[in-house]
DNA sequence: AACCGTTTCAAACAAGTGTTTAAATGATCC
DNA sequence: GGATCATTTAAACACTTGTTTGAAACGGTT
């Protein structure tokens, strides 16, 4: 067994089996033997089970964020040339629609966009900081990008709308329609393209409402 | 010492724990020693641990949505008596006002509304089912309202938006403002009044977006 | 005071957890 | 082909978990 086959074995697993059953309630003797690799060999290729995690996320987060901040600096450098400012649906859209190709892209995507989602709301701390702190550097150019684009609303302001963003996306992403919602007395639930759409509709709206 | 003082000092204590810490992480014993009464309590007064977090929903979960449904009923009311169809902007004020004046009544509260938060997008679908259910029906009076209201757009979107909204609610509401966003190179983060005032002037800029 | 149902308590239980160990196996290079 | 490294393996470790037990203490009623 080549020597890496191993360690992505342990990754994909643990990676469907956190999304599914949550990090606490995953033991490492579910991911090993859905992995079919010995027990052990977590702790031997990546130290402990926290850091398993780490690199659970890292593996996708890292080249999403890559993604998702050349096409937002791709909208700020052809508004440059241009010498308008950039428009908010442009940036808004180079954020959301990667991570909806990324997210379509696998089911072991799909599996790590509902882990991250959860992970927003995470009480354990690591876990949370973890990926905020990957994913920092985007926000800040989105964040940027956002304060040209819409110069009448304070930064202050601007930064919790788009906090909001990510607490509509993080919800919508990590369960799709919620289960419940799936009721006689209401109307059945979109299809997974309108609701995307209607996801960047809706947060446009709210990012670009007045003070 | 009073039968239901251990029962209260346990749901007091795991409310706690639960919403810090997360349901999973926090043991029996942390809630017992914290709570100062003996462990196997828990069992004998609510069964099991599973139980016992169904109990503490329950107990503040039942009287809030009471009242956001009243509120809302006030609203519906008082507008089929004026002949008019009852504005989205009052009914969303009298779901998210109540929710937050009870956020803002006691440290428990606060600590539940996280919990809520966090049990949306909980991977374990007792609880998640067990807040949902409970929730139900005050959101279905809520959609039958704005359905009212903004009769233009299709229920199926506005669905949609509802859930939009329950998840910026539940983002923000379960962790206030984001610590990562205490960053040197952002603004400093919205005082609660105000970014609760957003929060409400965010989801309804969303919820009347054309479709 | 004696009884009774309710509640508390310390102790133990069985099961599951992450991690470590040391031997066995595999692969790689000289 | 033998030596050296990296990897895999089964077993054990120390610890925590939720739950159960049976006796003790309590509180109200007759």
């Amino acid at each position: 067994m080549a020597q890496s086959d191993t360690k992505t074995r342990i990754l994909d697993s643990a990676e469907h089996l956190f999304a599914q059953n949550g990090f606490h309630s995953t033991s490492l003797r579910t991911i090993t033997s859905r992995a079919k690799v010995n027990l052990a060999s977590v702790n031997y290729h990546f130290g402990s089970k926290d850091a398993l995690l780490l690199a659970v996320i890292e593996r996708r987060l890292l080249p999403l964020n890559q993604i998702r901040g050349s096409k937002i600096n791709d909208v700020l450098s052809s508004a440059r040339e241009s010498q308008k400012p950039p428009t908010a649906e442009a940036l808004l859209k180079a954020f959301i629609e990667p991570t909806l190709e990324f997210r379509n892209s696998s089911a072991g995507a799909r599996d790590f966009i509902s882990l991250i989602g959860r992970s927003l709301s995470e009480p354990d701390k690591t876990v949370r900081d973890c990926f905020l702190n990957l994913a920092l550097p985007t926000f800040q150019i989105l964040f940027k990008g956002l304060c040209e684009a819409l110069p009448q609303l304070s930064p202050a302001i601007l930064l919790a709308r788009l906090q909001f963003i990510m607490g509509t996306m993080s919800h919508v992403m990590c369960m799709g329609t919620l289960s419940a919602f799936n009721n006689p007395v209401l109307p059945p639930p979109l299809d997974q393209k309108t609701l995307m759409e209607q996801l960047l509709k809706y947060s446009l709206a709210g990012l670009e409402a007045p003070e």
